[in-house]
DNA sequence: TGACTTTTGTAACCTTTGTTACTGCGCACC
DNA sequence: GGTGCGCAGTAACAAAGGTTACAAAAGTCA
């Protein structure tokens, strides 16, 4: 574990840090499609991303989803931290976008090391920092884009993440990411399948040039 | 201004800290209507809030707007922290929503104090959540509601910050915060009207009951 | 008062998105 | 090979929201 932590958080973290991190950490490996935070479910710990991706959800009260953004190695859930100090529940879904190795930290450290840590500080404000960025982008493509053009805004965020042109998914699935229905899903898919952009297939479809 | 700031950060932050921010916050009042931060202007300073209230607008590539949410008396701007640390521009554009009282911090106390006092730290954490929260609201508004029930918030947000029933506003105001058009606006108010949740006037709405 | 501007009301129309319904294809499993 | 199921394609329609255009009302100012 030390050595995988080393190789992501060794510039960023001093090794009084590292070694408390190796100390109370628990390395977890959770496979795609898994659920790791459930709205509404209290948190314990935080998450240290190694590698693999995972995917933040939100939820309307019908129960339909949207996507908001993907965590990867380097980042942490600023909404854990958020909801540490709050002693609040998780306000979203958290799913493993690929098998995905990470650190569990107990909460009960974070105020502490938040103390001690100039390093372990600039981490949790640069955290937050990204987070509202991501957010930020998101409220634009919900309220500023079109819908053929978030759908091409998802493709290109998935393959980004998953680094593999061809994305396993079924056009129900990113509907249901994207908030709209399967139908509409298919229609733009076939646009774009048109243009010459991307090439469909049962469960998955080929990047081609977006 | 020791007074104000007391009446309102007193029992938050403890004295040494208090003594600080009387020694190096400048007091400063805007006139509603008034700019206080343009997109991609760099932060120099961060606003502690005393009374009135701010909004934050968020606008796409044309220059439309979307108004993302208000702060009020307690409130800092969490983007202006985020960019403080990342000494990157502003992302948003800052706007009086009413005649306001703040205190400005200059940046380079913030991490000096981030690490010397824990009332501070808490502070700072405790804003990041807020604004996170607020956009997650933001976002639910967007991606979930429809028009009619956004432009619904809307009025009810505007009556809360301005702690007045009647809304001071044209109907091509209310269309550019919500990011659409005058005549939408126009449909949708005469709609409330009808059903006698409102009264409309040449600039101003008188709300009865929401 | 009369000319002008700003704001609002409304109709007609178009585009985008969502819904329903039905079809056919591919694949797994018996 | 036949059956069933999940997935994708498509048409037809409905609803929401955006656009254009124009008129009427309210305010401003000479």
């Amino acid at each position: 574990m030390i050595q995988k932590l080393k190789e992501n958080y060794s510039p960023l973290f001093e090794d009084a840090l590292l070694n408390e991190i190796e100390n109370v950490g628990i390395y977890k490996e959770v496979k795609e499609g898994e659920k790791l935070m459930e709205i509404g479910q209290y948190v314990t710990a935080m998450p240290l991303l190694i590698s693999g991706a995972i995917k933040i959800l939100r939820e309307d009260k019908d129960g339909d989803e949207l996507l908001l953004y993907f965590l990867e190695k380097g980042d942490t859930c600023a909404m854990t931290l958020s909801c540490c100090l709050g002693q609040t529940k998780s306000e979203i879904r958290a799913v493993a976008e690929l098998d995905t190795q990470l650190i569990m930290i107990p909460i009960n450290k974070m105020e502490e090391w938040t103390g001690k840590y100039k390093s372990w500080r600039n981490f949790v404000f640069e955290s937050y920092h990204s987070r509202l960025m991501e957010m930020l982008d998101t409220i634009d493509s919900i309220a500023f884009l079109k819908m053929d053009q978030r759908l091409l805004k998802y493709l290109q965020d998935k393959v980004k993440i998953t680094n593999d042109d061809v994305i396993q998914s079924t056009h129900q699935e990113i509907a249901y990411e994207l908030h709209t229905s399967r139908v509409v899903v298919s229609r733009l898919l076939k646009n774009l399948e048109n243009l010459g952009k991307i090439k469909l297939n049962r469960n998955s479809i080929q990047v081609i040039s977006l």
